[in-house]
DNA sequence: GTGGTCTAGACCACA
DNA sequence: GTGGTCTAGACCACA
């Protein structure tokens, strides 16, 4: 897992965004038992409490459960994996195109510009 | 001009973004002079502290000069106004590549899913 | 019995509790034997250290007691046995007419609600 | 507010279920600006991080919600709070129902035991 | 002044 | 070993 963190954001859900994508792509499968919260502290080179605050984030959205004693797991359902992962596609999808709109980029402009691919993937970008 | 704000972000900063979409796509034009802090303070329903900030971040990145005492006008520079809508435009693909790809979506996939369209526009969607 | 557990406390507590109230209410009379910790284990699917601390518990509130080699068995004071479950009895009335209090129902309304019963026993309800 | 917490479960929770009284019974009115974090923190001599954790969740709840730089309100959805109210109570019903019910109480006999109100508010009473 | 984040570190209750 | 809570205290970004 590569943990690199912004400053635009705090630590914490730049982290659940990253266990999330772990998560919903497969990496982490359900039924599976997440490193520990003192394990992932050491590998993000941060504080467990942050890391705490990223897996409940995961928790409430019932990506996850921890079982007391013995560790916090992948939730069995597949199904709401599945579709969580698209949720969070659309929604990316939806806000790059209103942003894109906000520059006066129609649609099928965008669609065009993502398709050329001429672009630097390191260029200046907004915080999201 | 549209002035809504998340409470996830500093408004200074959400401001700026409005304001640099509404210059870069045309709406103010090389030359033209903004509204007066007060007057966008009184349409945002901010303080003027607030626009101030917003209006340093857009002088800071060349796209707006002040003149003492006549006001704050869009450069005249209309080159790197376009070159500016480019840069944010690439960095936005990148980004969306970058956040699909973490998903498990392909460049491909991705682009097929924001053809497609298939989806509300008011999903769940990433603070921005 | 029923074992179904919370995630919110300890495990061995909510066992302690159940087994009270078989034990209070006649499930268990005075001077049955109560099933082994190996037994209550199986069936609770629990570990037996967990059910050895509960059942320390039900032994510090003399409800039950152990002889040795043969077993726990419930204490042959019938009185005591009476008593107590009018104790917890008490007490859970004495709370319930406390928290609803802090939400602003008289004795009067609380009792009334409750004689109501229009209400479905699945609502989200504290943490015991 | 009389804050007085017992150690059977965590501050952060008790104080929760505290203010969210506090807010439903009306000492907090919808619109009103409840006290700074840092002032609660001193009231219930507890940490500002505590009281943090207390008011997320009721923000999570919907109850209230956070104005950066101004302050926590009480959201202005009235009926929102009726509502919750009302669930509260049903949930405190029921919970009392099944608890007096597993001690070998029937209905009829709960509500009789509360309405001749022969009990010692102190008792000992399950944590809750 | 307001709330939010983060750390270091202690301590607890488990299994 | 596991996760959860809590504190003290620093620091930040606002308005």
């Amino acid at each position: 897992m590569n943990f690199e963190f912004q400053n635009n954001s705090p630590v914490y859900l730049q982290m659940a965004d990253i266990l999330e994508s772990a998560i919903v792509s497969g990496t982490f499968k359900p039924g599976d038992r997440l490193p520990s919260v003192r394990e992932l502290a050491l590998q993000s080179r941060t504080n467990p409490n942050t890391v705490s605050k990223a897996l409940n984030e995961l928790e409430r959205k019932g990506l996850i459960e921890t079982r007391r004693t013995s560790g916090k797991f992948v939730c069995l359902n597949d199904e709401a994996l599945k579709k969580q992962r698209l949720e969070i596609a659309y929604g990316l999808c939806a806000g790059f195109l209103k942003e894109m709109s906000s520059l006066g980029f129609s649609r099928e402009e965008s669609l065009a510009l993502l398709a050329r691919g001429e672009y630097d993937a390191n260029a200046d970008r907004k915080p999201e």
